[in-house]
Order: structure tokens, then sequence, then C-alpha cells
DNA sequence: CGGCATCCGTGCCGATACTG
DNA sequence: CAGTATCGGCACGGATGCCG
């Protein structure tokens, strides 16, 4: 997505939680709060690994999603919410009330 | 785009409002009132004609924008929000706040 | 279990030109 | 003035397979 232009925040925001799973992840996140990868899969059919590794990969760059890894075999991994993500709730929300109308 | 899965009200609303110059020309819409499409343009530096008219014609179709033709010569185009489209101000409004921190 | 690498189709978007 | 037509690049996203 080249750049877009300007001082306009609404696509700052647009930008990050554009992107056919983010919705829907961080509505999960939100939910449930703490979510292993595999529980993820399962809550969000339809999402490949692929897609549902590349797309939480953007949310932790983009501060939103925290990962949490435990050096055991197997490798147990934990994402949640950061501060910063907790408080796209009230867009979330909007969204939500807007698009079940 | 294949299909989303479900019942994600909020991809519902990611999928209207995602697009380059949707989020813009709603603030815009939002701030101004009615515009023609001149106005747009001057007002979405970086927005080409051909993007403007395509992004607004998807918000037609979506029943966020009405539009409405004067048949003299040369043509007159306004744009406005629906009721529909008004009410996305709340959620403009937190993607706005959350976009600028 | 939790990924990353690769291949590839589709659609978004930009540039340019033409029209009523 | 307000669009549409056409072309073409490139990123997004799906399918599949391999790895620590």
């Amino acid at each position: 997505m080249a750049k877009a232009i300007e001082n306009c925040p609404i696509d700052q925001t647009l930008q990050q939680i554009a992107g056919k799973w983010k919705g829907p992840i961080i509505m999960t996140l939100l939910e449930h709060g703490q979510c292993r990868f595999n529980e993820l899969e399962k809550r969000l059919p339809g999402c490949s690994r692929r897609m549902l590794a590349l797309q939480l990969n953007d949310l932790v760059k983009a501060g939103i999603v925290a990962k949490e890894v435990t050096a055991t075999v197997p490798v147990r991994t934990s994402y949640s919410l950061t501060p910063r993500g907790r408080q796209l709730r009230p867009v979330i929300e909007e969204m939500q009330k807007w698009g079940s109308v």
C-alpha cells in the first residue's frame, strides 16, 4: 500500500487494522484476552496458518499485539493485546454497531 | 477479495470504508457537507480523478454517499453523505482519536 | 506446535488518454 | 466539468510444503 498522503489520522488507523483478518483477530483477543496460536486458528475458520502468522506479525510490529514465547519443546506461543491495542476497543465497538445495522 | 466468512460485523464495516481514499472522502464530506466533484479533487491532493470516481461509486453503491446531478451544460454534480453515511461519524471520530496518539 | 519459503492468481491503484 | 477506457505494476492473499 504505497504511501498515504497526509496528516490524516484516519488513514493511520485504517492502514493498521486493514487486512483481511486483523479485525477478527483483534476482536478475538479483546474477548478472550490471551490466546495461543492454535486457539486463534480454531476461532478464525477460513484463516490459513500463513495469513494468521503474517497478520499477527503486522500487528506486533504496529505495537497492537504482544507475543510471548516459552522456549520449551514443543514451543508455546501466546498472543495478547498491548495497552495500545486495548485502546482500540471503542473503535471496534463503533464499527460493530454500525456494521450490525 | 474472496468472501469473508462470517457473522463478523466489523468486517462488514471495514470492507466498506477500506480503500485508499474512502476514509478521507468521508471525512471531507462530514466536515463540509455537500461537495462538488472538483471540490473533492482539490481537497484530496494526491487522489487522481479516476480513483476519486471509483471510490465515490463504491460509496454510493454502499449507500454511504448520495450523488446528485443537474442536467445542465456543463454538468454539475454534488456529493453528500446519506443518513447512513452520517452515522459513521462516531466510527471516524474514534479512529481519529486513536490515530492521532 | 508454531511458524517461514515458495509459487501464483487476483485485484488495487497509478498514469495516461479520450468523451459527453 | 465530470467522468470512463485501457494498460500495466505490484502488493495482497490463497495453497502447499518444509523446518526447528
